[in-house]
DNA sequence: CAGCAGGGGGCGG
DNA sequence: CGCCCCCTGCTGT
């Protein structure tokens, strides 16, 4: 060593390197990549797959493009999620039933210590052999370490308790899983959101019921495993939706029925806000800053332009113009709640999935009174990919997605809160500015939203439009209604008795 | 009853 | 796309 050289060694750089990475993962920071898998994004880092796997490394070669989505197929959600989280932290919990479906999503992927030998990087050892030793030495078997790991808690703090996540998954982050939450006081979104997410996770556990297709693959003997089938597809390509033209019956089961991507939208948090959770994430007080991750919006985005197509009708990512070789998002599924999304043709039993109400919170009370209007689900052509919510206006479904995506760019000046909507962010920038202007008629009350003041005006007109259905109460305001009706809950409840 | 956040419908530019 | 409208739900007084 040539003198006056010092070795600087950084202690904890791997542990710090392994929280930072999955940290970043954990906020779709620099993500450049999307794996869909079983209908759920990924948003993941190209250089920590093609460290952990010789077979993204190829795939990442041989395309090209800025941030592919490569679709997964024959590999298990939740196996995935799991891989994910051995790859960022060098470890991941798994139940002991589940490492063999594991370990052969591991194979088919080529993950290096799991199914492939981890060979340790020699030139690295030999110029820095006195300070990697402990670091290095750990990844060279193939066979990880199993232990348990509870240390989860950076991530979803919020969701925690109602929504345990499934021990090899400490956070699964599929796409607009939820987002940023906001700090202010949220209680409803938080909750909304994270019954979402809490119903999403659940649905993820590991414990879930074993995926047949890869069940299949665990049947067979893994001489030279088979590669799971890929597609990729550059997020500069429109999703295409293809027509899917099953008359209405069609499209009523097409709306009944949920698409579950899994928290999106919520911080499922997604939360977005409407997220509830992880307020950790919430760096931006007070102003705007855009998603680093152009990801995280790039496939809704590209769902909505495609929806916006000529045709109008409901279509969904079918691989009509995807680049050669690649059939489309055959793979891309909605979750075990949600739909499968296939080419049209096969479509129709995809839609049968599920029968959720809504797995959109934030549709269902409104949808069923468009519903009574008359204004018929097939009168609605512009399908929510993330759930049941379908409209005749593009516009609409566009601000509809926000909410699943998260975003928020228009930011209170006063305060830290922001939303998706600018109208939204004018109304609550009244009250910060004791601006009223909405003032009654027939007092000096005013108001700063609209609808208190009709609220309000019903007071003095005698107004009460909120009937109640078992007896002669009226009510100016639904709130009272709503008191009204648990009286009678009540007394039904006394008559079961 | 009021305050507030935020959802969707839809019109007009 | 901006904006307005109507509405719901939750919360606090």
């Amino acid at each position: 060593m040539a003198d006056g050289m010092l070795s600087l060694s950084w202690n904890n750089h791997r542990a710090t390197f392994c929280h930072i990475l999955a940290t970043l993962r954990e906020k779709e920071r620099y993500t450049d990549v999307t794996v869909a898998c079983e209908g759920k994004f990924y948003p993941v880092h190209k250089l920590v797959l093609s460290t952990c796997s010789e077979y993204f490394e190829k795939i990442f070669e041989n395309t090209p493009c800025k941030h592919p989505v490569i679709v997964l197929k024959d590999v298990n959600r939740c196996d995935l999620e799991a891989l994910f989280c051995y790859m960022y932290e060098g470890a991941v919990s798994v139940a002991q039933s589940n490492l063999g479906r594991l370990i052969k999503a591991a194979e088919v992927l080529r993950i290096k210590g799991l199914a492939v030998p981890d060979e340790p990087p020699i030139s690295d050892r030999r110029t820095a052999s006195s300070h990697h030793h402990h670091s290095s030495d750990d990844r060279s078997s193939p066979h990880p370490k199993r232990r348990r790991r509870e240390e989860n808690s950076h991530s979803h703090q919020g969701r925690s308790q109602s929504s345990p996540s499934p021990p090899s998954s400490p956070r699964p982050s599929p796409l607009h899983d939820g987002g940023d939450s906001h700090p202010a006081q949220r209680s409803r979104s938080d909750s909304q959101w994270g019954d979402h997410g809490a119903t999403d996770r659940e649905d993820g556990g590991m414990d879930g019921v074993a995926d047949d297709r890869l069940g299949d693959h665990s049947t067979t003997s893994h001489s030279a495993p088979t590669p799971p089938q890929v597609e990729v597809m550059v997020d500069e390509t429109l999703v295409k939706e293809e027509m899917i033209d099953q008359g209405d019956t069609g499209q009523e089961d097409m709306m009944d029925s949920g698409m579950d991507y899994g928290s999106v939208g919520s911080d499922s948090r997604l939360e977005g806000s409407a997220g509830g959770g992880g307020e950790e994430d919430h760096m931006l007080p007070g102003k705007y800053e855009p998603k680093a991750n152009p990801s995280q919006q790039a496939i809704p985005e590209a769902v909505v332009e495609a929806l916006a197509g000529p045709s109008g009708m409901q279509t969904w990512l079918g691989g009509g113009e995807m680049p050669s070789g690649f059939s489309g998002l055959e793979g891309y599924t909605g979750s075990e709640g949600g739909q499968d999304l296939h080419p049209p043709s096969q479509a129709p039993a995809a839609h049968q999935l599920v029968e959720r109400e809504t797995n959109c919170q934030w549709t269902g009370g409104r949808r069923a009174r468009r519903d009574w209007q008359g204004l018929t689900s097939a009168s609605r052509v512009h399908q929510c990919p993330h759930c049941s919510y379908n409209t005749t206006f593009i516009h609409n479904l566009k601000r509809h997605i926000l909410r699943h995506t998260g975003e928020k760019p228009f930011t209170c000046p006063h305060c830290s809160y922001s939303t998706a909507r600018k109208d939204l962010l004018k109304e609550h920038i009244n009250t910060h500015t004791i601006e009223m202007p909405y003032s009654c008629p027939y007092c000096p009350y005013s108001t700063t939203h609209q609808y208190i003041l009709q609220r309000h005006i019903r007071i003095h007109t005698g107004e009460k439009p909120y009937v109640c259905s078992y007896c002669s109460f009226r009510a100016s305001c639904k709130t009272s209604l709503n008191s009204h009706l648990l009286s009678h809950k009540c007394e039904e409840g006394k008559d079961d008795m």
